[in-house]
DNA sequence: AATGAATGAGTGTTCATTCAT
DNA sequence: TATGAATGAACACTCATTCAT
């Protein structure tokens, strides 16, 4: 279901349109493909819209990916990879207390988790999961297992550091990154209703969980 | 959008089939439409096969619901009433912490959210909110801000009585649902992983939470 | 086809309802069927709403015709015998001009036959006709054929006087009543267009074909 | 309503199948349009079937007309042009009498009539002309009132040769049509009765008309 | 490689007709 | 007789996918 692109590798090509711009149809269609699935949903977007907004005929889909489903997956893939490219997270000063940390370095990441659409690709994935639980299963690979294996990282440091009392994070991480996925999901869903700030909503909830470490020193 | 069935005042009595068995009626409808939109999403499900799980004709539907979008509401609401309904929620007793008093009430809670399908309904209401929003936002007014309510007003016993850092909190009443909100998706979006429990993860905040008022008497 | 009435002979009755009732509802029907079939034609007429029209359950209709057609056979047949009804046409005065008793005679005829209905039930039976042969027939005996040999009776009266060449007009009665057809046919078809005026032309007709009569003497 | 095909300017060429072919494909539909409403009528004339005897996809009618309704337009309006393109009327002899031209010159013009479908096309649009009033008007424009036209020219000059009495025809063309659309009405609408004779009738219909300046010389 | 006309399975919805009450 | 809830055949229309060009 994957269509991954063949290989580049400079073996026997030469003939036939340059490799260069095959990809570059196939990205135009990977980025139509994201826009419509945000925009309508996976259901609601049609392959000659994809092809419409690509610049190109219908059928050259078919000939990038296999499937309707196909292209989705690339579609998600191509979110999740560009994303983690921009990752470059930058490591605790040596005796930065963790709390200013987190409240240092999460804030660009999620701006970068709202403007990457990556907050709506939950969503989209979330809607399209049960359907297609290949496409879910990559995405819990490529995003949410490494954002999980950071936070225990660095939770493992705070409850060494004494910061956090020993144990909850670094066994269930979710609970670090729920704050914000629920926060953004909330105002995606509930768009009549009054935005919740998800920054302050994450800044407050690091006040609660390092309370007793901010307290215990006075 | 709503078809709700005519209100069964006692008017001049009808000839023909009883209002009990009509409502009877209604009722298969609903609970098939609830069954097949959470086994195959809003999209994938055939109101044929609706019709056929509630043991009636195709047509029948038409006859309460004026849509396919119209018996997906009911279905929302009626999900939504249903665990309404049971709530019945037990007070805090005189001096009971206000963790102790949650460990004690939220598991029950728990097991309902799961057993009613709410938390499977979150995610089909997420799946086709934004085709149609005012299920979302029936969702929200009937389900989402009463609990947010609650978590406000237990929020402000808690921080009265010294056991939470006054404010966050009772700001953002989000964070208290966040954990169970995301493992519960977790595990329902992501059946290939091994699941996240959802109790232990929701002690394991709580004991973040309290931290400060759980140590400090040491 | 046809459901006709039970014949309301005085046999064994008693019990159940009074035949003058069952009239009553079958009357009640046609009548709803009458308006709607104008109205809406006759494909587009639904049943429920002819039930609804007449203030009745939809079940009923079935008591008293068999089938949709059935309906719409005995609408027909109403409007004719109930044009036929009002028949009565004056015979001419001794020595009265075939022409001027024509023009005595003939609008108010018109007036019963744009005001029966009559004018928009054969554009209905033409549009059902090829469906539904045997109406078109019925139509044809009861009202076409009727008036054709009262046109053939004056034809020769007119032919006899020297008022009308002999012979074509009682050939072809057809051509007598053509123009007022043509001309209604036009207004209902066309009601975009400026409406003809069914009477001046049928005026205008009479000129032509007295013409020589009329010019004779002078 | 109307979709036409898009003006076949010599833009960049496609790829793909020739316009040609297109066109062709078109015509193909509008041919088997036309024979199946006029055999079944407009409503009961499924798109299946069309496809069918056009020996076409069903999806591939949509291609091309965006709905039935339009399909139907496209079928009268190409009936109408049509017949539109045999005119050629011959113009009468210098001191032709009209009565000789119209006899010359209609019977070809009846069998056109006949042969063209057209006179079923009229009932076609009448049984629908209620629901698709553009249809009808469109049917009114084209075809009606040219020939009105026409009528009214040759009115006018049997008019000043003194042929027919001054005034009634050319106010009332409709009158010149009227037999023999009545008579092609009644042969179409009652299969079941003896057939008129158009031909025979439209001659008849002349003798009277022409009675005066045939008689007047006597 | 690229195209878009053609396809036809699949779906929501309507409505004449039936029948238990 | 009267009713109206229930039925399911029927139909217009959509859209992912194919393939001749």
């Amino acid at each position: 279901m994957t269509d991954a692109p063949p290989p580049a590798g400079p073996g026997r090509r030469r003939r036939g349109p340059s490799p260069a711009k095959t990809a570059a149809t196939r990205r135009a269609l990977v980025e139509a493909g994201l826009a419509l699935f945000l925009d309508t949903g996976y259901g609601a977007t049609r392959m000659s819209d994809v092809a419409l907004r690509a610049g190109l005929g219908k059928g050259t889909i078919y000939l990038h990916f296999s499937d309707k489903a196909a292209l989705f997956d690339a579609v998600v893939r191509e979110v999740a990879l560009r994303t983690r490219a921009q990752r470059a997270l930058p490591r605790p000063r040596p005796n930065e207390p963790t709390r200013d940390f987190l409240r240092r370095v999460v804030p660009p990441l999620l701006g970068l988790f709202r403007d990457s659409g990556l907050s709506r690709v939950i969503l989209l994935v979330a809607s399209e999961g049960a359907r297609l639980p290949e496409v879910a299963d990559v995405y819990r690979q490529v995003i949410i297992d490494p954002v999980l294996r950071i936070v225990v990282l660095y939770a493992g440091r705070a409850e060494r550091r004494g910061e956090l009392r020993a144990g909850p994070l670094s066994r269930h991480p979710l609970i670090m990154v729920a704050p914000v996925v629920v926060t953004t999901l909330y105002n995606t869903l509930f768009a009549g209703a009054a935005p919740v700030d998800v920054l302050a909503t994450f800044d407050d909830f690091l006040d609660l969980l390092f309370a007793a470490g901010a307290k215990s020193p006075a």
